[in-house]
DNA sequence: ATTAATAAAATTAACGTTTCATTTAGTGAG
DNA sequence: CTCACTAAATGAAACGTTAATTTTATTAAT
């Protein structure tokens, strides 16, 4: 095998010049005399030389590495925010390393911890569940931007979201505008200030509007499709049952709609069902969901920027909070109150 | 800002040893008496230290991170399979680097550049567009797995695959034994050979079987919804158009099906749409998408482990080859051949 | 008790870069 | 043709580790 490493010390033997020659031709350096320059850029050529990154990082302290962490891979959401985080990066010079989280706190914690250990510049958070005091902690060792933080938190870090909390009061307004008041909600795991601020705004339009406020409305979910239609089927099945279902997002309410179906229940007409998050799903599905817009890619980009800017300006400390607008789209799963 | 680094210099001085004493605690070392080894390990949690692993990689020229290169992650089946390869390369203990590459070559090869770059230990490239002789080049350099590589690939190179060949050439037949015989096809890129072997199991179906071979019966798409939209429409338009159009992957295929209602066709009494991968989507989609099962999840496991066994086995030299087994999920979007 | 043997710890030289302090070469003015 | 000065190139130290070598401490055998 002996992958044999070829290194600037060769390439500056080639060249005729010294190593330093050769360092201050890769960066860019003007104090090189342009023969010599060129000598060593066919030198390196010739080689096939490519720098080792983790000399340059031990010896700089610095990296064009940039973690992205997020909980479901799988959950098309994410992809279509990574991708946003990933152009951004990419133009700012930045690459990223995308993390896969699981929902799993220690998962989470580490693959910071490996990030840090692998000197990467900053890192994305997204939806975190660590706790509030390690993520302090770990600001002190790289540098940190959230999306869709922890409830509460307060450090001295950057922050991108959405309006989650409208979002959700106006997908709850438009049901009342279309006669229902009664409205259930299924939440996610209420671990992100994200999901945490859905349920405020479900709960402040119902309690403002003229709605039927039950706490057995209000079912714990998982985000996930199976999670939706468990908890859709026990909606349905209640001897009351809501006649919208509101859910934290959209593949949960993929799940409500099975349920229905499952049930014999027709969307919209027995039962209207909106989700969150808008994912490129929703306009594919029968009928097709009725959504919380969120700008996924942009935020993805934001986060991007925001971050690599706070890497590259050392002085600037203030910590920053971007809202982004949520939007709704009415589609095909939600209609007037039957009755 | 000045976030300072704890070294294992650090440590040393805390636990009053040297560092060689530190650096034998931290790999594990018998050699160390169970006294010093508490008090490095009570210096090193005092201390938060967090390993530098580009020091420890330029040192040892080892890393434990693998690279892995797709095209869209956009695209549903691409996050099921790097799933697949992120469980299996945490448990053998290595952290994935996941890089997307929109289809474009020339960002395929600057990632693999800045993993060569970054000493990752090897990189799975999954339906590379790169030439030949630039992952012949790159072999040199670090250790490659391929999953679904170029065409005629020869190289010293492991390869995990699906029968693509198989798949679409049961998928024919399967048209076929519906009363079907003018069936169309809509291509991928083409660039990969997955893509090239089911076109061929398309090829070998309709010339084996009663179908009518014609080639303006065979589309070059692109793998996404809006080129299977275009080319559907284009397809369903002939004078003679097909009664069945089979398709690269799903994306494509769910854009043959919107298209075929835009033109006010039902899908499958008037027209019959398969898909390939067999994403998550296909039942959710109305109607649910008869489509080519790819083992995406085992796929990713698979190629993540024949790496790091290739990484972790310094002699194997002998290139291997898996081939997975695709399997026809019938659904609701083929039926009988209409008239 | 002395020596030989082994175990544990300490020291030091790398790994491939960058950077700073030097040295050498090059230029124009007097 | 020097001198002073600038431009360019060189050399060496350092970044945080590991691993090989050397030193010191400990144990066992005579």
């Amino acid at each position: 095998m002996s992958k044999k490493i070829v290194t600037i010390k060769d390439v500056a033997r080639l060249a005729g010049t010294s190593l330093g020659t050769v360092s201050n031709v890769i960066n860019g350096s003007k104090t090189v005399k342009s023969e010599n320059r060129e000598r060593v850029i066919k030198a390196m050529e010739e080689l096939e030389y490519i720098p080792n990154l983790t000399a340059q990082s031990l010896k700089t302290n610095k990296s064009k590495l940039i973690g992205l962490v997020l909980p479901t891979i799988t959950n098309p959401f994410y992809p279509a925010l990574a991708k946003g985080v990933e152009d951004m990066a990419n133009r700012m010079g930045y690459t990223i390393i995308l993390c896969n989280t699981d929902l799993d706190c220690e998962k989470e914690a580490r693959y910071v911890e490996m990030l840090i250990s692998n000197r990467a510049a900053g890192v994305i958070l997204v939806k975190s569940s660590l706790p509030e005091e390690s993520i302090e902690k770990y600001s002190k060792k790289i540098k940190i931007t959230l999306i869709d933080s922890k409830p509460n938190f307060q450090g001295n870090i950057d922050l991108v979201e959405t309006s989650n909390y409208e979002g959700l009061f106006k997908a709850v307004e438009y049901l009342g505008s279309l006669g229902h008041t009664r409205v259930a909600y299924i939440t996610g795991n209420l671990r992100s200030k994200s999901d945490v601020e859905r349920l405020n705004g479900y709960l402040q339009a119902v309690k403002n509007g003229k709605f039927l406020y039950r706490e057995d409305y209000i079912k714990n979910g998982n985000f996930t499709i199976d999670g939706g239609y468990k908890l859709g089927s026990e909606l349905l099945q209640m001897p009351e049952p809501p006649t919208a279902i509101c859910c934290s997002n959209d593949l949960t309410a993929i799940g409500v709609i099975q349920a229905a179906k499952a049930l014999n229940l027709r969307v919209p007409q027995d039962v209207s069902v909106a989700g969150f998050d808008d994912i490129d799903i929703c306009k594919l599905v029968m009928p097709a969901l009725t959504s919380i817009h969120q700008p996924k890619y942009d935020q993805g980009e934001k986060a991007a920027r925001v971050l690599i800017e706070k890497i590259n300006d050392e002085n600037a400390s203030i910590a920053r909070n971007y809202i982004l607008n949520t939007e709704l789209k009415i589609r095909e799963s939600t209609g007037i109150c039957p009755k």
